[in-house]
RNA sequence: GGAUGUGUAGCUCAGGUGGUUAGAGCGUUACGUUGACAUCGUAAAGGUCGCAAGUUCGAGUCUUGCCACAUCCA
């Protein structure tokens, strides 16, 4: 017997230890089954599991274990990537507290610290997955950082580099002064605010009478200035073209140029260009060739290219300073409030400075086609569909990828440099140095070049660095590459998925993966987003605890639809929490009643009852199925949860209890039977939504040869009986039907009521005959009799052209009963009215077809006999 | 400023190719039986489908304009 409750404390730690004994989880390339794979989108080392993951990897799991239940052989790929940035700063902070700094141990002996770090520490979200209930290939588990995946990046780079897609260039940058590296567009935060613009004059070089007005949000910059930009369209300036100007405080003589980028229309219309510290300058300098005059240290203080006294400081510092020197000289004039933006580093917080430093890039202008052709192609599909405009939009206007990190903790890029500068790029250091003694003729020292790539550039290569790649002959790589579907949020669409598909078309010659199914972000109840400051967040582990992994699961897969956002409140998992002990009950209340799991022939089921939940089950199966098909979660769970909870619990389990407590044991075998066999089935449904619970009711209910997880989707297709359901179904009508009318005239429901059924057909009585026990119990009737007349007193309710009658003299308010029943006329009546306006449309019957026709011709029909039946019964209440 | 998306019940959302009186969950209200149920069950109320035109026999669904909001990119 089973116990009054699930306690998934304990039941989830056991049934996830018999999964992984029982090594379900494994892939097999030796099979002959079709593979289905897909590679998890790997979590950041330092990571702990929060509800974002906690939806994406419960997604995951219901695709994988529904289709290893479609019979085929899955691989989840599971793993971990090493987050450059984050780990470093992780491990950074902990030295710190002893006082020690990277620089104080060096690169090698800081990266030993780290990898120790790793090893007692990292992937703590492994094990949060694990509780969850993922059923990964954990034996397969990859990490960025291993030997495996850092050769793939080392010949990626190689190659690339020899193609010459990757090359050093000295550009502006994204630079974070806090973390001393650059970072890519992508990792840039803009955060709006209100800042000032400033007006100043730029006097002209030989006559200080005339000048020219810039205005500026960066004052401090001014020292970087090489020329002043206005539009040669501009009629106020055309005097200053080609003529030199004097930068105030210094008196540097610049050009005024002729360029585009000065807007007639905005502020003075002239800009100062400084082309070391804008992004824009630099294209304005680039197109005048314009000297550079970089002003920053690395740690974004004012260097030696500034008057001394501001050497030093930071430009927020020296900016006041500058403006004040500017009063002085008589040169400034106005400010305005500016609403702009200012670029933040979105792990390190600080502003981010364009600085002028080398680094490598990648030309992904080059690998951009092939990735938009995939997807144009249809050899890869976003779904939903939608989500393939911002893909192609961004494709379309694609910037180089600046994929060096001044940092340590990496890949270090694969390149040495000779005395001269000269670059050998190759997979090892042997490898190089033998390319040098070659190209210098003699035995020649190398150095290395210290920058480590971008984290994103190995999870680029990860939909096939993790299947074994560059081992072209890995049997994984082959059977299991391209991978079928990759899921994830679409916040990655640029970080990620789009540098996937630009590596492997590049890289494989072939896509990643053949479907892309992006889901939304997890929002509290309220659809804010979720964060640390605002304190909305919600933390997976404590629900799991709490409420256990399945209602977490399934409270976040059924919102899973086509929107943007999943809503999560702790009500939220509570609720399913509740269908979790409802499911739990149900199964034991079959228990209860002696349900038998031997062999059955279900095609010689005779109770009507148990030919409709049997098809009913079927159908359910068959439309979860297609719903999973194109990742619609939200639709497929609904239908479990509707068949579980409404058909299943309650009309099914409601009805066959008046079969249990009768006398009929022919009856009561075939119910028993039937119910246990639907639970399994339905325990199989569930399975890929709630694997603990699921698993659990499967073991303590039989004893079984094999887990649930091993079992197939269920298939009862030959067992439907679609005649049977539909007469069953219209048996369940008939019984809402009477209680509505009890519930609308007051009739308490300790009272049972005489039913009267009035003009009813053969099959309607031969339905109700053999559903009579049903009926009784279900609508709280004493007896039902078949008549010809309607009597006095007697509450009536037309229904599919039968009347049900209630003798309920002196219980009811006749007034309040006449008010419902001309509510239904009225009703009638409209309905009637439109039907026939559009009957007697010449258009619409010669223009609609005649199927449309002759339904509504039918519906009116209908609708008249009700009509007259329910006038009849007004009639009779006088 | 550009792009995309969204506006349907108090809340969150469903509503392939136009076709009966627009659905679900939660919430609300009323009433509760013979113990499977952390409660559960039964029933009810609640919507001029953002606004305005247009196409059509027929528009929540298609077209255009407007309004509001959201996200991404400048």
């Amino acid at each position: 017997m089973l116990e009054k409750a699930f306690n998934p404390q304990t039941a989830e730690k056991e049934i996830f230890q018999k999964w992984t004994d029982k090594n379900l989880f494994a892939c097999h390339p030796e099979s002959d089954k079709s593979p289905f794979s897909i590679v998890i989108p790997p979590p950041n080392v330092t990571g702990n599991l929060h509800i974002g993951h906690a939806l994406n990897y419960a997604l995951q799991d219901t695709i994988c274990r529904y289709k290893r239940m479609k019979g085929f052989d899955v691989l989840w790929q599971p793993g971990t990537d090493h987050a450059g940035i984050a780990t470093q700063m992780v491990v950074e902070r902990m030295l710190a507290k002893q006082n020690i700094s990277r620089h104080d141990l060096g690169r090698e002996k800081f990266l030993e610290k780290v990898w120790e770090w790793k090893a007692q520490s990292g992937g703590q979200i492994v094990n949060q997955l694990k509780r969850l209930g993922c059923s990964c290939d954990w034996a397969r588990e990859r990490f960025t950082m291993d030997e495996g995946l850092s050769a793939a990046v080392r010949k990626v780079f190689v190659k690339m580099y020899k193609d010459g897609l990757i090359y050093r260039d000295k550009r502006l940058v994204n630079w974070d002064p806090k973390l001393q590296t650059a970072i890519s567009d992508l990792e840039v935060v803009q955060k709006e605010t209100v800042g000032k613009m400033w007006y100043f004059k730029y006097p002209l070089e030989n006559n200080p009478e005339k000048f020219i007005m810039v205005g500026t949000t960066r004052p401090e910059t001014l020292f970087g200035d090489t020329a002043v930009a206005v539009s040669d369209k501009d009629e106020r300036y055309q005097d200053f073209i080609g003529k030199n100007v004097l930068i105030p405080i210094i008196n540097k003589p610049i050009p005024v140029v002729a360029d585009e980028h000065a807007d007639p229309e905005k502020g003075t219309g002239a800009v100062k260009i400084t082309p070391a510290h804008d992004f824009n300058d630099f294209e304005v300098g680039k197109r005048h060739n314009l000297p550079l005059v970089n002003l920053l240290t690395k740690e974004a203080k004012l260097n030696e290219n500034v008057p001394e006294k501001y050497q030093g400081m930071t430009p927020l510092e020296a900016r006041p300073l500058v403006l004040n020197e500017i009063k002085e000289l008589g040169l400034y004039d106005h400010e305005e409030d500016n609403p702009m933006t200012i670029p933040y580093g979105d792990r390190s917080d600080v502003i981010i400075e364009p600085w002028l430093t080398d680094q490598w890039f990648v030309d992904t202008s080059k690998l951009a086609p092939a990735a938009i052709e995939a997807v144009k192609s249809g050899a890869t599909k976003f779904v939903p569909e939608n989500w393939e405009n911002m893909y192609y939009s961004w494709m379309n206007d694609i910037q180089p990828w600046c994929i060096s990190r001044q940092l340590w903790w990496g890949h270090q890029v694969p390149v040495w440099y000779g005395p001269d500068g000269q670059i050998f790029c190759e997979e090892t250091e042997e490898l190089a140095q033998s390319e040098a003694d070659k190209h210098y003729g003699k035995p020649t020292k190398l150095t290395r070049d210290t920058d480590v790539l971008d984290t994103w550039f190995s999870s680029g290569l990860w939909a096939f660095s993790t299947l074994g790649w560059p081992n072209e002959d890995d049997e994984h790589l082959n059977k299991y590459y391209p991978t079928s579907v990759l899921i994830t949020g679409f916040d990655i669409i640029f970080f990620w998925v789009a540098r996937m598909m630009m590596m492997s078309m590049y890289n494989m010659h072939e896509v990643p993966f053949r479907e892309i199914h992006l889901h939304g972000l997890v929002r509290d109840e309220k659809g804010q987003k979720m964060s640390k400051s605002k304190g909305n967040g919600i933390d997976p582990l404590e629900m799991c605890d709490k409420y256990g992994a399945d209602a977490l699961r399934f409270s976040l897969v059924i919102q899973e639809g086509s929107g943007r956002s999943v809503l999560m409140g702790e009500s939220r998992v509570e609720n399913y929490r509740n269908f979790t002990t409802k499911i739990w009950n149900a199964v034991r209340f079959c228990e209860m009643n002696q349900m038998t799991h031997d062999t059955f022939d279900l095609k010689g089921v005779q109770l009507s009852i148990n030919q409709w939940i049997i098809t009913k089950l079927s159908q359910a199966a068959k439309e979860i199925e297609k719903w999973l098909e194109t990742y619609a979660f939200n639709e497929a769970s609904n239908v479990l949860y509707h068949f579980v909870w409404n058909t299943f619990c309650d009309r099914y389990l409601e009805a066959v209890k008046p079969i249990f407590y009768g006398e009929n044991e022919t009856a009561k075998m075939e119910s028993r039977a039937v119910m246990g066999a639907v639970v399994d089935e339905m325990l199989k449904l569930i399975h890929p939504f709630m694997p603990f619970i699921s698993e659990e009711l499967w073991d303590k209910t039989a004893s079984r040869q094999q887990m649930l997880m091993e079992m197939s989707w269920p298939n009862w297709n030959d067992f439907e009986n679609e005649s049977a359901t539909k007469s069953q179904d219209w048996i369940f009508d008939l019984i809402t039907s009477v209680r509505s009318v009890r519930t609308e005239v007051n009739v308490p429901a300790s009272i049972k009521i005489q039913l009267k059924i009035k003009d009813a057909n053969d099959q309607q009585i031969k339905s109700i005959n053999e559903n009579i026990e049903i009926i009784k119990s279900l609508a709280r009737v004493e007896n039902i009799s078949f008549t010809d007349v309607a009597g006095t007193g007697e509450v009536a309710q037309v229904l599919d052209g039968l009347t049900l009658l209630i003798p309920l003299a002196g219980i009811i308010d006749i007034e309040k009963e006449k008010e419902r029943l001309n509510k239904e006329i009225a009703n009638l009546t409209g309905f009637i009215t439109r039907l026939k306006g559009q009957l007697s449309n010449e258009a619409f019957i010669s223009k609609a077809p005649a199927s449309i026709v002759e339904e509504k011709k039918k519906s009116l029909i209908d609708s008249e006999n009700a009509l007259q039946k329910t006038q009849d019964i007004l009639k009779l209440l006088g």
